[in-house]
DNA sequence: CCTTGACTGTAACAGCTGTTACATGTAACA
DNA sequence: TGTTACATGTAACAGCTGTTACAGTCAAGG
C-alpha cells in the first residue's frame, strides 16, 4: 500500500486546515502538529501546492456529503433549513469558516484555489437545481431563483460567522423563505 | 507637517492593497512598489500591523463615500441598484474583491482584522437602517429586513466576483427586489 | 542472504520575513 | 551659527519559508 500513508497525512492536513485556516499555512508547523516532518510532506505530495489543493478537494467532498444528507427532506424549505442548522452547528462551523476563507483567497489567486472554488460553486448549484427541477418554471427563472437562494444563504452565513448572532440571522433566513413562498 | 508623508504612504498602500490583496502583503515589495523602503514604513507606522489596519480604515472610508452618494436616490430599490452598479463596475471591482478577501481573513484572525470587519458591517447596517426608518414596522422586523438585504447583496456580489457573470447575478438581484416589494 | 523499493532522519540551501542599531541628511528655529 | 526635530540610508539581526542532497532504515521478494 503505497498511498496509505499519504491518505492518512491528507486527512490529518484537512483537520489541521479546519482548525488553523489556509492563508498562513506552512509546512513545518503543520508537520509538527500531525506528527511528521516537512521533509515527508514534500516526499508524499511533491510540493506544498499539491498538498493544499488535495486537502481542499477532501474538504469539498466532506461538505458535499453533508449536502446530500439533507436531500431526504421533503420540501426545499426543509432542505435549506436543515443545511442551515448543520452549517451553524458549532462543531461544523470550521467547515464554513474555511469555505469562506478560501473563497476570499480564490478571488485573488485563481491559479492556486480556482479549481476548488469552481467545484464548490458547482456543488451548491447542483443541489439547488435538483430541488427546483420538479417545479414548473422556465429554465431562466429557475436559474435566477437558484442564484438568489444560494447568494442569500451564503450572505447570511457570512454574517453569522462574523457576528456570531445565530438568532438574528436565522430569523432573516425564515423571513426569506416565507417571502419566497408567497412569490410562488 | 509631520503626518504629511505618512498620509501619502498610506494612500499609496491602499492602492497597492487594492491591486495585490492583503493576504500575502510584505513590506519590502510594497515599499519598492510605492517608492520607499521597508525601513521607512516601520518608521512612519511603527509596525506592519498598524500599517495594514490603517490602510483598511482608509479603504472603508472610501467605500462609505460610495454608499453615501447613493443616498440621493429616492427609493430603497434605486439606492440598492445604484450601489450594485457601482460595485460591479469594472474599475471599482478591486474594492469589493479586497472587502471580501479581508472578510475571509477576519473570520480567522479577529485580532488583526476584527476592527475593520466590525466597522464595515456597521456601515452597511447604518445605511440600510437609515433607509428603512421611514417605514412603519417594528424594530424587530426592520432588523430582519436589513439583515436579509445586506446578506443577499453580499452573497450576490460574492457570486459575481467568483464567476464574473454580471447578467445572471443582476437578474437575481432584481428578482429579489421585486419579491421584497410584493411583501410590503 | 541479498537486493530492491518504499520510507524516514539530519542538515543544509538560498531567499524571504518584520524589525532594529547606527549613522547621515535636511530644514526650521533660537 | 548651533540646536533641534524629522526624515532617510545602509546593514544587519534572528527566524521563518519551501525544497533538496545524502544517508540511512526496514520489510518484502528473488
Amino acid at each position: 500500500m503505497a498511498a496509505k500513508r499519504r491518505e492518512q497525512l491528507l486527512d490529518a492536513t484537512v483537520d489541521y486546515l479546519l482548525e488553523n485556516g489556509a492563508a498562513g499555512l506552512s509546512l513545518r508547523p503543520l508537520a509538527a502538529a500531525i506528527g511528521t516532518k516537512a521533509r515527508l510532506l514534500i516526499y508524499h505530495f511533491g510540493s506544498r501546492d499539491v498538498l493544499v489543493s488535495s486537502a481542499l478537494s477532501v474538504l469539498l467532498r466532506r461538505i458535499q456529503l453533508a449536502f446530500l444528507e439533507m436531500h431526504s427532506h421533503a420540501t426545499l424549505d426543509r432542505t435549506l433549513i436543515g443545511f442551515w442548522r448543520w452549517a451553524t452547528d458549532k462543531p461544523n462551523e470550521p467547515y464554513l469558516r474555511l469555505f469562506f476563507e478560501v473563497h476570499g483567497l480564490a478571488i485573488r489567486d485563481p491559479e492556486r484555489y480556482g479549481q476548488y472554488l469552481r467545484g464548490a460553486i458547482e456543488s451548491w448549484k447542483e443541489l439547488l437545481s435538483q430541488r427546483l427541477d420538479k417545479r414548473r418554471m422556465t429554465a431562466r427563472r429557475r436559474e435566477e431563483l437558484a442564484t438568489l437562494i444560494i447568494a442569500t444563504v451564503d450572505g447570511l452565513l457570512l454574517d453569522y460567522l462574523a457576528t456570531g448572532e445565530k438568532e438574528r440571522t436565522t430569523r432573516a433566513l425564515t423571513m426569506f423563505l416565507r417571502t419566497l413562498k408567497k412569490e410562488e
